[in-house]
DNA sequence: CGTTAACCTGTCACTACCGACAGTTTTGCG
DNA sequence: CGCAAAACTGTCGGTAGTGACAGGTTAACG
């Protein structure tokens, strides 16, 4: 218990300061924890592979690029093991449970790295994951007492890091949708044209016109500004229109 | 400093039970803490109203309720402002930021519930956005110094038991896509038709045949077992297939 | 060297979509 | 009640998407 004061100067810097610089951040965390390396990454998931938005750590960057360019397809599987548990997870845990994550435990080791750290979860954006990854030279015997003890300033510190990080990128003020709103009908007929239905199906279903289902798309197309029902539908979907159901 | 150990107690309850009955977690919290209520809530924010997927709370039911139907309008804007951050929020800050929500904020002072406790925010699946929010009894002065000593407790319980919930629900598990993986040229293809290309302006982007251009979108039409472009695109946006760009 | 999968192409007939023409009715609000 | 916005309808002509016909080429893998 320690660093327990260690812990509230930090929280004191990460509440009161309006953006907390990503090398100061991971500065202040080493010197205030025992803590070896850190790795942040917000990546957006694909159903194949991933783009990356943001990603800082403290490890060699020799060693980290060589890794992303050598063995993509390991960081992929990783990046998804992590992004499925929205539990803290110990790295030895990760290594055991994710046999996908070896390769990369072992080049880790072969850099010096031991396999004793956690993944945090952290709260993202529609259709982002992010995550911080802690490190630490501790040997695993200790380190389940000291993770104990430190989870919960891991954890809120993670996400008080990452809020920052959030809040100073333009990115994440594009909520504002151009445009005017639509209406129930056209985004309802916007529902059934992404579920595979034809304007005679649409027009059956809602006891309508054809014609009149044409209309409402036509509204929904100058609406989103597209040019055809399937952008529009991509649109829709994208900007959560209309529900996944 | 008193309920340090009531803490680790019940970290320890969370990290080695399987799943944590959501009645149960929240007598813990609340025997544990001095919280006088619990909402825990997991939506999916659509451009217009949001759709449940998980709600529970330790208010009195029929308020609640009542306030669901009555103003749904109020509750939509509440939502939407505690999905906008992901840093944790003080009730009194956003009362203070967000105008929209006053009301609820009265209605609440109406059935003696003070604005003071905190809202969390949870690392949720794609599309999801998750939160807890503490209220308590504690009066404004003494609450700033014991969230100050809690909020690193309360974010990692309230992460815990959020990854417990998800972890018992079965709709967590539908990552996995029926049918075949679609090709690069197939993927390629599906992007350009959800940015509202014709065949022919694919083609040329392509510089392959229009011909060619249809071949690649009918095997996706079939692999995504869907019946028109619109629908592929839609499947496609949904599951990730092709990235937000 | 055979097999498989991805990538690529042509044509025909049909259906669906899409823009532009020109309207009516209903609903909500001041 | 007047007005605006939403909901609704008909028809025409052109373009785009769709299924089914029947192929060829290239690269990877055992």
């Amino acid at each position: 218990m320690a660093d327990q004061q260690a812990f509230f100067d930090l929280l004191d810097i990460m509440e009161s300061e309006e953006a907390v610089e990503q090398k100061r951040f991971f500065a202040l965390m080493r010197s205030a924890f025992r803590i070896a390396n850190l790795l942040y990454v917000d990546v957006e998931l694909l159903s194949r592979g991933f783009r990356v938005h943001r990603i800082h750590h403290t490890f060699d960057t020799s060693l980290v690029d060589a890794y992303l360019d050598k063995d993509a397809g390991c960081i992929d599987a990783v990046l998804r093991m992590a992004s499925s548990d929205v539990r803290p997870i110990d790295l030895a845990d990760a290594r055991r449970r994710y046999p996908d994550s070896e390769a990369l435990f072992q080049a880790a080791l072969h850099f010096g790295l031991p396999p004793e750290g956690i993944i945090l979860p952290l709260s993202a954006p529609t259709r982002r994951c992010a995550r911080l990854v802690i490190q630490t030279d501790i040997g695993a015997g200790e380190w389940t007492a000291y993770r104990r003890c430190h989870l919960r300033d891991f954890q809120l510190l993670a996400n008080l890091f990452h809020a920052s990080l959030l809040e100073s990128d333009e990115r994440f003020t594009d909520r504002v949708q151009p445009g005017a709103a639509l209406t129930n009908r056209e985004t309802e007929v916007l529902g059934w044209a992404a579920a595979g239905k034809s304007y005679w199906e649409i027009a059956t279903i809602l006891g309508i016109s054809e014609r009149t289902v044409r209309f409402f798309m036509t509204n929904a197309r100058r609406k989103l500004n597209v040019v055809s029902n399937t952008q529009a539908v991509a649109q829709a979907v994208r900007h959560a229109l209309i529900p996944i159901s």
